[in-house]
DNA sequence: CGGATACTTGATGAGAATCAACCCGGGTGG
DNA sequence: CCACCCGGGTTGATTCTCATCAAGTATCCG
């Protein structure tokens, strides 16, 4: 397993003991280290599997460090790479004709960012830290021979574009619910399924994003998210302190989440019913 | 160019002169043509680029036949290939654990379909030709080996990769718009946009899914997709006879689909007005 | 012709967008 | 140190769109 020095590197494994004092995390010991990247690293990062790592080559590569609020690309610039990050969250935006930014995704550790600037010559979409964050950097000239010469990259890059496209997807299904909840819902166990792939708690996090930005990825206005936590957290499935979410049940929550079309009267209580249960 | 023989081969160049009799299109002519597809035409059917075309073997590959509502994989059927629209348009759909179906997308000529299947053991989506269709169908061994040997596959497959992530945030786009007419104008202008990239009548074309699974695409309900229609007519911006379309004001249908937020006066009288200047 | 399916149109109720006020913590500057 | 502002978050009141139910029309297929 390769070895990197970046301030930024390790998620905190316990998260269940964080403090809220600590989670703004801007400068979390001395942030002077050089970055240093190397490929197999990068492998790694992406999720390749033990076959293509041990055939890769222990090659530099170029790791940036993108600051808290700093934007990584904005829209509309040239695209000429790719990004892939190695810490940390983003928020992947597009900004309409009338200035409303819609939120795309919050990319985080492993994902790949730009891939849908790879066939266009501007980026669609733009990219800003939630928090400080480094990412791997490859630019079109090296993309292409590391898709020739690494042996794995390709096939890594083949993985991750099926990911990108199933969290698209995924999207457009927590988009589909019309109950905000239902939304809200669908998000968090999302969320959560992530916490666990990354080996983090599932029932225990901190959301990097503001409300805002939160409900502008889930098509609604920020009041109603607002109001959703209120009410989620009022039916007893999860305790909610600003940022800090910690789900206490979470087949109340799925059954919550599966209400594709609203809940007159029966589907509530079944709701309701599903979480008293558990409880 | 390579030359292949299928029924449904060609899309009517001649868009404005199609009879609606003949749109359904089920069994034209004789539907017998043994299907043969080749690498070089695989790739040119992907919008590989020139170089990678003159590289390309010449070595045949399996070009499967998917009849009318006939579904070509179905959810949670282990995935074991990948699929690229050869001709005819297919719907892509998730259903959820009430039965409530969400049409994900409706791919068309050059795209991959079961994309995100690649790193699941199960597809995560089901797909049902809307017509007679055709496909090229690349088992998983045949994927790993076609990305080693054939140089242009690998790339043509990062640029779908792109294409296929580009078009699942589009979708968000869509759903993004809370007014239903813009959903709608929305995602005319991007099947517009579609067909003019595809040398298609931008301005004049078929719809060839129905209400239902529109709506269900756009995330409202059929009954309101149809409200919209008849809106967007009544404004002047298009005709509609049940499943064709034509766009009789670009820019009045831009100017609608930009309303992100709804339009109480001011905004719904600007965008008649454009319509009206424009007209 | 009968049944089914697709599409349209109408009436009604409910949820959410919007406007607005308020609370709170952190930063700034006096 | 306090006053102040500011952005983020919560909550309330009101308007309005859309989902839903329902009925009607048209079209296709057997």
């Amino acid at each position: 397993m390769p070895s990197i020095q970046t301030s930024t590197n390790a998620m905190p494994q316990a998260v269940r003991s964080f403090s809220p004092a600590l989670m703004p995390g801007v400068p979390r010991g001395a942030s002077t280290s050089a970055l240093k990247g190397t490929l197999d690293d990068l492998l790694q990062v992406m999720g390749a599997d033990a076959a293509d790592l041990q055939r890769a080559a222990n090659v530099p590569m170029t790791l940036r460090r993108v600051h808290a609020k700093a934007q990584l690309f904005h829209e509309g610039q040239p695209s000429e790479a790719i990004y892939i990050v190695r810490a940390g969250t983003f928020k992947v935006y597009h900004t309409d004709e009338e200035g409303y930014e819609h939120v795309v995704g919050f990319p985080a550790q492993g994902d790949v960012m730009a891939l849908d600037a790879l066939n266009m010559p501007h980026h669609p979409t733009a990219a800003t830290a939630l928090e400080e964050s480094s990412v791997y950097l490859i630019v079109r000239r090296d993309f292409q021979s590391l898709c020739m010469n690494a042996p794995g990259f390709s096939r890594a890059l083949h993985m991750a574009s099926s990911r990108a496209v199933k969290r698209a997807t995924d999207l457009t299904h927590v988009m589909a619910a019309v109950a905000a909840e239902a939304r809200l819902a669908r998000f968090l166990l999302q969320h959560s399924e992530r916490m666990a792939s990354d080996g983090l708690s599932p029932r225990h996090f901190y959301l990097r994003m503001g409300r805002r930005d939160l409900a502008s990825n889930l098509g609604v206005a920020s009041e109603t998210i607002s109001r959703s936590f209120t009410m989620l957290a009022s039916w007893g499935l999860l305790k909610v302190a600003c940022r800090e979410v910690e789900i206490l049940d979470m087949d109340g929550l799925r059954a919550c989440a599966r209400s594709t079309r609203r809940q007159t009267d029966n589907t509530a209580d079944e709701a309701r019913a599903a979480q008293k249960l558990t409880h």
